[in-house]
DNA sequence: CAATTATTTGGGAGCGCTCCCACAAAAGTA
DNA sequence: TACTTTTGTGGGAGCGCTCCCAAATAATTG
């Protein structure tokens, strides 16, 4: 493999021109730089990163790290699709990405791996618990990071996230609408704060329309489809007329209870879920739910975090997307 | 961020035992290795990666691709599944993952990141297509890597897959067991050896019973759920008794066509799927399938992997995971 | 036209580690 | 006792790059 001195000796320059040329150094003339990138290309030299990485402490690589407590959560579209938008912003900059699955039994070594890793320039870190330790570690460090999913105290932490609380009111607010008074909720898990902004926005909604809020109507899920089953087999004893489930994955396994109960959506009990995965246009009946742009997500986060290694010094980002109320028949035959 | 020369001049020996003690070489004495590891664990010492590498050669970072032509291809879970199964191995090995989605557009570029990254010690690649050009770059480059799924004519290269001929052979021998006659299939894309394997298994099924086999019978689909849906709804005209769709995901498409024509499954038509991805024993009937081992085929690859790099001369390796025929209510309605 | 400034180039130092060789001390052998 | 072997340790060289400073050359200015 080509190195930059054998690449300087055949283009009769020195070691550090060529440096200059391939990091794109404006203080190279364009004759010389030509010269250099012809010998660059016909030896198809590429920079050994790890010579890099030491000489200029900057490597181009951000982490990922994903939570795997549940290992259906990965299962879950949410994820790659996420990944997909990180990997194209990082082709789109030049940069990589190093992922890790947190697994609890390597928790320990993972943190020090990610920290001390002196591979990557900083870390995006999906949909944490909110005392997530890698995550206060990364609080302490100066490692630059990004949570997709906002930080409930910390000003100081970057995100990208949606406004769980509003849209969550807003679809609640429409069940309201639709007439629907004995509204039930399987929540997410509430160590994560999605699961907690969605859950303050359906009370929001009932507070706001002046529907009394029942403490029984409210059962805890775990983002998971047979999560969801289970404690949709808890609600239909209450007999609530719609119910709105914090994940389109947890709605699948609802909707799976509620059909196995012999009833029908949303006939007998309207069904709204959230994510607007792929799959809920596609369930029967299709899922009403909330749009949020994933892919695009899992993009800024990965674009803001490399702005913010270029430039440590810049103020906290809190970047929120829009979201989207999408209607379908699980809570009213009349739409598609 | 403390170095190895730190460490030895607090532990009162040189640079290079802490090395020995870091990399634990066996030439050094308890009493010495005992007092390293004190400051170690003190100063939390964690060796510099990038250096290592350059002055070792070795990272121990596996780069994983993953196609990513048809975007649903990922949010399928099966990819989900299979990095489970890498980045446990990983792990368990104390190795880390570098994730490259390969998107066409940046296809030259990912090339020659993956080859000439001097970061990556071998190469996981996923389902690549036949003649994909990563993988004709890796055979001529020196560096070690694997697939997951087998290459159809290169026996030098290392893979670790399923018996996709003879697992898609038993299930279809069984449709016929079970007396359908008139069996249709939707394949996989015929660029993916899996396609072609299991397409390979249905025409060898059909042969050895005797069964006359009808071409029109046979639509080419893409593994997607969507493609599914498509290709189902042209094979419905032909009335077959049977159809074996060759992965869950286009399955689930083709459930929805069947129902969405006023038919039933299996009074209608029968329906078996491949992957026994988490969703089939779910579907509505549960779906007949084949049970293929995706978790641990990503473990078993990375595993291997790590030998390889280990022991570049070793034996090309061809690893062939068990599978297992999962009947369920879509071919028998007595069956659960 | 001399003096200043801008542009372009070269080479040394050093990033933090591993590997090799040298050497001292302890242990084994004739 | 003198020799070889084993065990443990230290230090130099160097992996391939970037960064800094100095020097040479070209361009600009009063």
């Amino acid at each position: 493999m080509a190195t930059l001195e054998e690449i300087a000796k055949r283009a009769k320059v020195s070691r550090s021109t060529v440096s200059r040329v391939i990091n794109n150094d404006p203080r190279v003339s364009d004759e010389t730089r030509q010269r250099v990138l012809t010998v660059v290309q016909r030896l198809n030299y590429h920079p050994n990163l790890a010579a890099r990485s030491l000489a200029a402490g900057r490597t181009r690589i951000l982490g990922l790290v994903i939570p795997e407590r549940v290992t259906g959560l990965f299962s879950d579209p949410y994820f790659p699709i996420l990944i997909q938008g990180i990997t194209s912003a990082c082709n789109a900059h030049d940069h990589s990405v190093m992922l890790w699955l947190a697994e609890p039994e390597y928790e320990r070594r993972m943190i020090s791996q990610v920290l001390h890793n002196s591979l990557i320039d900083g870390v995006i870190m999906a949909s944490m618990l909110v005392d997530d330790s890698l995550m206060l570690s990364l609080i302490e460090s100066d490692l630059p990071f990004i949570l997709v999913g906002r930080h409930p105290t910390n000003p100081r932490v970057n995100y990208v996230d949606v406004d769980n609380i509003n849209s969550a009111r807003e679809l609640v607010a429409y069940l309201i609408a639709r007439g629907y008074r004995r509204i039930a909720t399987i929540t997410g898990p509430l160590n994560m704060i999605a699961g907690i902004d969605r859950l303050e926005g359906y009370k929001r909604a009932l507070r706001d329309a002046g529907v009394a809020i029942d403490p029984n109507l409210i059962v805890v899920g775990d983002f998971s489809e047979n999560g969801g089953y289970a404690r949709m087999q808890e609600l239909i004893p209450l007999k609530p007329d719609a119910v709105f489930v914090a994940s389109d994955a947890m709605a699948l396994g609802a909707l799976r209870a509620i059909r196995a109960a012999g009833l029908q959506v949303p006939q007998d009990i309207a069904l709204a879920g959230y994510d607007d995965m792929p799959f809920a246009e596609r369930t029967d009946p299709p899922l009403t739910t909330v749009h949020q742009p994933t892919y695009q997500a899992g993009f800024t986060a990965a674009e803001t975090l490399i702005e913010l290694i270029a430039n440590p010094s810049a103020q906290p980002r809190h970047i929120i997307l829009p979201t989207q109320l999408i209607v379908r028949a699980s809570t009213d035959l009349n739409v598609m």
